[in-house]
DNA sequence: CGAAGGCTTGACGGTATTCAAGCATAGTGG
DNA sequence: CCACTATGCTTGAATACCGTCAAGCCTTCG
């Protein structure tokens, strides 16, 4: 994919996720907003500890993040990537510490908005609200979907799973071209997201490579040959799981 | 604050989750429409199935649901519980279709309010917004939790873990006896929720009682004999824990 | 009493982890 | 240009953990 196709898909994606707002007033004030608390995060920067305060909510514009907790003896799990386009508050019951680690994943241009900014945002722009919990029930169905594979799932159905459900998302938007798309993750990553080691992650993508299911290459280019077997074997019904975890509209 | 309703409610729960609100009109305003839309189900009912449409609210007065997800070959994972006062939507990102299973897991009383409905009812009583979102958040806690132990975990720390996070649930409704509680569960079930199989269960539980950590009999009471060691087993920090996933105020 | 459901335990096998070594690639500095 | 390093992928071998199967037992309830 070229590198001006991509340029221009990442204003897109700015625009479809934080300017759907037909009222040009609060479109303004919604991206002023955005504007005045942007800042850019390169890989591996970690703009949030768990257990942190100074409750913030983020709105991702570009690259990726993750969520993630770790065990005392240093093993990680990623509970959630953020994509472009997705709001995320990680405040827990006292909504003020933070359940999950921060990360960027790759360069990520990402507004972090003061919790009182953003109340005062919403309210000025309603829809805004309407928009927050759609992400968050959409999150919510990804969470509830891998709880599933991580406890009752196999090593290549929780793969092909992470794989359809990375998919899905950037299909929506539009980061997806002739099934092939990038995942800014090596397997150390891809598996603490899937709840694998390393090594078998690679076992196991090799494994769908042999089927002719799919092929992946590098840190990380995915290339889907067989859409409907890698749907199979995630034990996954496309078409619901779209409706489930993609937000309409997008 | 109608001194009738809370006898019909029979609890001490239901006041602190739906009638902490300081205007008696608003407090007389939730009890009528929770009231309206009360019903009974008995153990094993299922309220609501996997890609049901039909959105609504549960408001639980009181007894278990549990929500779940099944894979193709019948295998369930149970997703979360649902306690007295917890209020849950189920809607996925389409915001209509449910991406889980609802189940009363034994004789459970349940407000099954209308979208519409309670919409109009959030209009009206703003401060139920708030902790509507404060439920979400605590919801979303805990199932953080639930998925670093099933990616990363042995069994001991994931049924450690799941009565940690029972305990403390428990105890925020006064549900606490001296360390012992109930839960309405089978091995087979607690199995489901923790990602084990139930035969692993009752190895894990009886190892745990060998350590005069717990004891478990019966369907299911356990009494917490070494709270300090059970936290440790389950990789948790006590305190860290509970303001996490408890939501303040109750 | 018999049947049903659930708990417990052992034996066995499969799946995933860990450890370790070899290889490939990209970046660095002489 | 070429070591040299760092990082990550790949594969094999050994091990650990957990699931499945099966049998025996207990309790409850009709």
């Amino acid at each position: 994919m070229s590198g001006r196709l991509l340029t221009a898909l990442r204003s897109d994606t700015v625009h479809q996720a934080f300017s759907t707002v037909s009222v040009p007033d609060q479109t303004l004030m919604v991206e002023s907003v955005l504007k005045l608390h942007r800042h850019g995060f390169s890989a591996g920067k970690i703009l949030k500890l768990e257990g942190d305060t100074a409750p913030a909510t983020y709105c991702v514009l570009d690259g990726w993040l993750a969520l993630s907790k770790s065990t005392e003896d240093g093993q990680r799990q990623i509970i959630d990537f953020v994509l472009p386009g997705d709001i995320v508050n990680p405040a827990s019951a006292d909504k003020r510490t933070s359940a999950v680690q921060i990360e960027a994943l790759c360069y990520a241009k990402v507004s972090v908005v003061p919790t009182g900014d953003w109340a005062s945002l919403l309210e000025e722009v309603p829809i805004l609200e309407a928009r927050e919990s759609q992400i968050i029930a959409s999150a919510l169905s990804r969470m509830s979907e891998r709880i599933l594979r991580l406890g009752k799932g196999t090593a290549e159905m929780r793969v092909a799973y992470s794989l359809i459900e990375l998919y899905l998302r950037l299909q929506a938007i539009s980061k997806v071209c002739n099934d092939s798309f990038h995942i800014p993750l090596n397997q150390q990553q891809l598996g603490e997201f899937a709840g694998l080691s390393s090594v078998h992650v690679c076992r196991t993508t090799r494994r769908l490579s042999r089927k002719n299911i799919l092929t992946a290459q590098g840190q990380m280019d995915i290339t889907i040959h067989d859409l409907q077997g890698l749907a199979e074997v995630a034990g996954v019904d496309l078409e619901a799981l779209k409706t489930e975890i993609i937000p309409a509209g997008r």
